[in-house]
DNA sequence: TTTTGTGGTTTACTGATTGAACCGATGGTT
DNA sequence: AACCATCGGTTCAATCAGTAAACCACAAAA
């Protein structure tokens, strides 16, 4: 039901940082919907301010709307400017790369991260939503999440990326009990290869997840002190944030 | 035509600093819309993460897939990053409160802030959308706006908000004369009593403004030499971001 | 008990949405 | 120059998705 403000919203979020601006003809081919209507949801969303089209090359890009309501969010429920300084301490103290994400429309997205300064590190660029199943972040939080999330992920197909994914149903249960159990997530090579990830859930109210906070490492940096120390860095931030967030 | 994406997009303005959570039944008393269809536009909004609802209060919120369409915005056209440190020194230099607005969906949004450090300032609180006849920033912005925008301005009616307001269209076409003679604006008591605007335009490409940026001042603290400050400084403030803009 | 307020749901009807086909322009190939 | 593949954008009849009125359950007040 309203396809119609499904498919708007599903245009706008195919703007991407790596795609940030597209063409009517890309933008079909992506989302899949008739090239009409896709021109004509365009329109709409370009009247309403929440895209803009350069004029000479036509192209489509997210609006000034979308930057007027990010700011109302931030006024009410200011997230990104409380998680900032808490990922900058986590990569300072870890030495390693950190984000944060919030569960939106099915998936995981990085709300911020702040990147390791070795020069060997992970880059966030081109990962703007993560999987459940593959990842620390989303473990950890489907570990809190309420139930029917779980659910709906078990019974969706789960992608292998590397040759670790987890693709089974009743494996992915049995990983969010041992979250449960030590109150964060552990998950190596998953997503992608030669990506070492650790991460907490947050929380918001009533002890269900809103998100996750994680550190990614490469691999071959990793050690048994080093985990710990991730480990340990990563349920403080988590629970700072929790803590900040008011809940 | 496709009004239901129109309004899908109209329930999420009707989201404020002021109003950062509503229920049923404000948003459609706000809306107008009939109340089944604002639930299910409703529904649909939380679904694709654009809304979240508070559980036990039943109210709803601006989700977290705006921070990340922000977030994909600011990374391919960096704008809020960009202007806050102009912002902040036309404050400072001005000592008065300095303001950035960028054209959407018929308004000025108001995307950036930076308030006077002074006792008696001139507040953007409550000041999302600036309307463009009683503004200084919307003069400046109608003065280099693509002809249509004046046009559809003028045939509007133009609300009335001090005695001071201009509401015909002929003089407000004649204020945007004197705008692109001088390459400012300056509007006295028009949208706020008491209140002194001073704003410039911002310009994208082909020399077509985007928004503007002004300062507001409290009209008694207004004089010869504070006036002269106060136009060079924002001259200044808006051709900087112009050109960091890369336009 | 009745009224008025929430948030939320069901229904038959209808008008808005859809998508194949089309258009004109542009740009590269042969 | 003729050709072909794209591009962005438009048309219009068939139909399907959205609408609005009425309804439900609950809570607080009168």
């Amino acid at each position: 039901m309203t396809m119609t403000v499904k498919n708007a919203i599903a245009l706008l979020e195919l703007f991407t940082i790596n795609t940030p601006e597209l063409g009517l003809s890309g933008i079909k081919r992506l989302s899949g919907i008739d090239k009409a209507t896709t021109h004509r949801l365009l329109t709409v969303l370009r009247e309403t301010g929440m895209l803009e089209q350069n004029p000479v090359t036509k192209l489509y890009r997210l609006g000034a709307s979308v930057l007027r309501l990010a700011q109302v969010r931030e006024a009410s429920f200011p997230f990104s400017v409380v998680v900032q300084p808490i990922l900058e301490t986590l990569a300072g103290v870890t030495g390693e790369t950190a984000h944060c994400s919030l569960y939106t429309n099915n998936v995981l997205a990085v709300i911020s991260s702040v990147e390791s300064n070795k020069a060997n590190r992970v880059s966030m660029r081109g990962s703007e939503t993560l999987p459940f199943h593959a990842t620390a972040a989303g473990i950890a939080y489907l570990a809190y999440a309420p139930s029917d999330v779980l659910n709906k992920v078990m019974k969706r197909p789960m992608p292998s990326f590397s040759k670790y994914t987890c693709t089974d149903p009743d494996h992915l249960k049995k990983m969010t009990d041992v979250v449960r159990k030590n109150g964060y997530a552990v998950v190596d090579k998953a997503f992608e290869d030669d990506v070492f990830g650790v991460a907490a859930p947050i929380f918001g109210a009533e002890k269900i997840s809103i998100g996750a906070i994680a550190v990614a490492t490469p691999c071959h940096r990793m050690n048994a002190s080093l985990e710990k120390l991730l480990i340990a860095s990563v349920v403080t931030a988590a629970a700072d944030l929790s803590q900040k967030l008011g809940n």
